[in-house]
DNA sequence: CCTTCTCAATAGGCCTTACTCTTGAGAAGC
DNA sequence: GCTTCTCAAGAGTAAGGCCTATTGAGAAGG
């Protein structure tokens, strides 16, 4: 069995879970989670800054990328997840329709958990982005997000012990 | 229906997630996940930097703590653990025995992960530690463990791009 | 040309069932 | 006194079934 951290040579790449959890948001409407939605969101994620794609583009990556997801899936999926407010929707006045990525705000957002008692608050970090961005470049990795999460024990929880 | 984010009064605190993902370890020994061993791990995470804890001393913060778990599950329950190496045993020449977490090592280990192919390259980095450390007692938590996980494409991903 | 629709085949994921690991209380051991 | 054992009740979770959302291929619409 080869290393399980390594990327695989081709086939099926293996998925990964999303950030703002596009399981529970699917959910939440009625509808699944499948690799081929999970392939155009993470598509989308790993694009440079402000980088937009049409449909046609989205499909020519996806199979340069060894997943065959149909051409109707593609639209299919590129109007679900606009609709869900994931991607927005570009008419550019020369091409057709594009897409891009919503949202491309928070990308260190941080989270402070009590290991006691659950209670959790959020907190944003400069810094912690900084370091994200420097262990992406220190391994030739292209920055996406950074989510540091911080296990602790609240004052309550102090105060208790 | 109370925010989420709030510590429930008292009855049953919520759990977390383990770190080193106490439920694979179990599971790989075909042992199950339960509430009372999750609280055991917790109470001893939640102590500060080389505390240990009798099996007596457990059982009452346990109770203390709005926890219901019998003095018998927690001796199995610091055994299990302890033989899972997850805890570490201490012979006091003067008390009895006493119970301390072990492998207090890598408090700051940090993930990236290729959104793309889900390869993962792991790194240390002492400033999330420090970032971790300031939004912790900012909020006048203490911490216990950060973890950074940073999204990105990984070289292989962006020269396929 | 770009996008949506049709429809049979596929598969995500909720639910139920069953198995056996765990727990709690108290007795027993050391 | 501290720790482990006994055993019936309780609970985690793997497996299988089922329902229906989703997909792929190609036709159809604009």
């Amino acid at each position: 069995m080869p290393s399980p951290s390594q990327a695989p040579a081709a086939a099926h790449p293996p998925l990964q879970p999303q950030p703002t959890s596009l399981r529970a948001s699917l959910h939440d409407r009625g509808q699944r989670l499948t690799p081929q939605r999970q392939r155009v969101l993470g598509l989308f994620e790993g694009l440079g800054e402000g980088r937009h794609l049409s449909a046609e583009e989205v499909h020519q990556r996806l199979l340069g990328a060894q997943a065959r997801v149909s051409l109707a899936t593609v639209y299919r999926t590129l109007r679900l997840l606009s609709s869900m407010g994931l991607l927005q929707e570009l008419e550019l006045p020369e091409g057709g329709r594009r897409f891009e990525l919503a949202g491309d705000a928070h990308r260190d957002h941080h989270h402070l958990v009590c290991v006691r008692c659950g209670r959790t608050e959020e907190f944003e970090n400069p810094q912690v982005l900084a370091a994200g961005e420097a262990a992406a470049s220190g391994h030739g990795f292209r920055l996406v997000e950074c989510v540091l999460n911080v296990r602790a024990l609240c004052p309550g929880c102090i105060a208790n012990d």
